[in-house]
DNA sequence: TCTGGCACTCGCGTGTTCAGAGTGCCAGGA
DNA sequence: TCCTGGCACTCTGAACACGCGAGTGCCAGA
């Protein structure tokens, strides 16, 4: 890789440059001639034309005909995230809106939710945000709830503020002297504990009581390890599909598969699952596993309240898309959301 | 009304049926002669197109370009819809199909996700679904639990299994015999009782603990009655937008603002409350208040467990739709996830 | 009141032309 | 060795003309 990119001097680099950027603005095949226009390269046209034509034999940009401009490929987008860009930091008051959005929200749904809003507006792109996953929270309380002689209500409580509850049918009654005991038990152990690693510690609580409870306690204990371990129940929400329609000209060809993967949540969950634990993670293209995606491009990031990532978030759009800006909002957006999170 | 429509007799209805029919399949300007050749009307080409005049004439169809076919209006729709059509009934393998996915169901949010899913893939186009909402269900239980000295998570739950919880900071320390007695006194007035009239029934509680506790006690109180009256968490579920691609030619034009429409809730829920509270709601193009589904229809219904509608669920398509099938999905779907409510 | 016939209109698809943008290549100059 | 201006070539897209076919409205006759 190291040896492709010698062979690609400086001004051949800002070439590229110029004409992601250049193609981003414009929608439109750029050439030799406008470019020279547009920035200031110190050389002529032609000369372009031949660093065009290297650019090209390498793979970096290609002509949709001949006698047409020339527009990135995926491996030219490639480079200029990797090398010729730099993330655009948000400005002061943008950052200030963003903080003033993020403060108003009343629950973690609500925090999502103005997330998830709030990024799509500001890239105009479609924005995703994957709720708080439970993996990696702790328990934060652990509460049962007689709601009938046999039947008892679970709720689980994590430290990001997310709540799943559950309804247990008990094998006979189950007495609230029994329940307290048990609800007081269960929070002793596992209260602070990362949700994985409460079932171990909870293993041999059956044993501590009496004979005829055990089947109660062991129904009670499966359904919360269930809760514990459901990574299916991973949700995300999703924000600014009208932008779609800027996505190009070509339209219901260009715009259908991309719908219908917006529906898949698992398809989505899988896309913010291969983002890197650390920085941000652009994929371009083809590099995108998922068929219907090629032809966009995603950007993302972990968040989290305190150091760790606990959810990601991101941003799909085409792949002719303004990545520095872009990047900067999603980094920006993720601070904050981080910070909200570890507020509360 | 009745005075425009005797104006019509019996084979200009038939006609307006045959245009409509054919148009909804092939989404093409129908003319007269094809439609003699496709409905066995029993006249010639001549006769239907003097009919077409003067359905034209009543504002039934319109042609697009002088020597097109005719395509049907919004008012030749409303008329086929009121008159002309029968809403077409699920067969018996649709009917167990939908029982039997809608039954896999495990909670409400599973409940509404599928249902909504089912929807939008049995029309093939847009559908929508709110959840069972808080004003017209019942309270099933509310708990309390002691999180910190100060801080209280207050659980409610629904006869619908909808679950809201909040956070309360009470001013000052809140013993567990406190919290135990007040859980037991809201429960045994509230329980049962319709959300709206809970408030009325816990008035007089804070006189009936000691002064020092009062203070406590209101705050749980009135956070109670916020998580009550709180309309605006209405929420709602959406599927199936990837089938807007199937809208028409004429594509970013028509889709966008419907994009951008499905994307505010508040017009999504007006939209559903506008629904009529028995029987099933169609409204068509410009009968629809908001201006970006101008050119869509909108089929609601309520649905609820047992004979009262907690909630509304529908479909939005091009207002060229196949009414009578969507009619029939809409309302086979909404009967089936009331029952599953009810069961539960 | 319905029908067949006829002249008319108009959109759409096809074919052609033309201008403009952009390229590749080459020879000359720093 | 690298850059530059010039030139011939290619190709797209817009504009225009044209003919076909679908569909209409109207009228006279059954």
């Amino acid at each position: 890789m190291a040896g492709e990119v010698r062979q690609l001097d400086e001004r051949k680099l800002a070439v590229l440059r110029a004409i992601v950027q250049d193609y981003v603005g414009t929608e439109e095949p750029v050439g030799s001639k406008a470019l020279v226009e547009r920035h200031n390269l110190g050389v002529s046209p032609a000369t372009v034309r031949n660093d065009m034509a290297a650019l090209e034999e390498e793979g970096y940009i290609h002509q949709p005909h001949t006698s047409a401009g020339r527009i990135p490929t995926d491996k030219g987008y490639r480079l200029f995230v990797d090398r010729l860009a730099e993330v655009k930091p948000m400005s002061a008051p943008e950052r200030r809106a963003i903080r003033h959005f993020l403060d108003g929200a009343v629950d973690l749904d609500d925090v999502v939710a103005r997330t998830v809003r709030l990024l799509a507006q500001l890239t105009r792109q479609v924005a995703v945000v994957q709720y708080p996953s439970l993996s990696r929270s702790t328990v934060r309380h652990i509460e049962l709830v007689a709601l009938a002689p046999a039947k008892v209500m679970l709720v689980l409580i994590t430290n990001t503020g997310r709540v799943e509850q559950r309804m247990v049918d008990c094998p006979g009654a189950v007495g609230e002297t029994l329940l307290a005991d048990l609800r007081a038990r269960i929070n002793a152990r596992a209260a602070g504990q990362r949700l994985p690693d409460v079932p171990g510690l909870l293993e041999e609580l059956p044993g501590l009581f009496e004979q005829a409870d055990r089947p109660a306690v062991s129904t009670v204990l499966a359904t919360l390890f269930e809760a514990l371990a459901e990574q299916n129940e991973e949700r995300i929400m999703l924000a600014g599909t009208a932008n779609l329609t800027r996505f190009g000209h070509d339209f219901p060809l260009t715009i259908q598969p991309v719908l219908e993967a917006l529906e898949e949540q698992v398809v989505l969950l899988r896309l913010l699952g291969e983002t890197a634990d650390a920085g941000m993670t652009v994929r371009i293209g083809r590099e995108i596993a998922y068929e219907g995606l090629n032809s966009t491009s995603v950007v993302s990031v972990g968040y989290g309240s305190g150091d760790e990532s606990v959810a990601k978030l991101g941003v799909i759009g085409p792949t002719r898309m303004d990545y520095p800006g872009t990047m900067g909002a999603v980094r920006a957006v993720a601070r904050y959301v981080g910070q909200i999170l570890a507020e509360s």
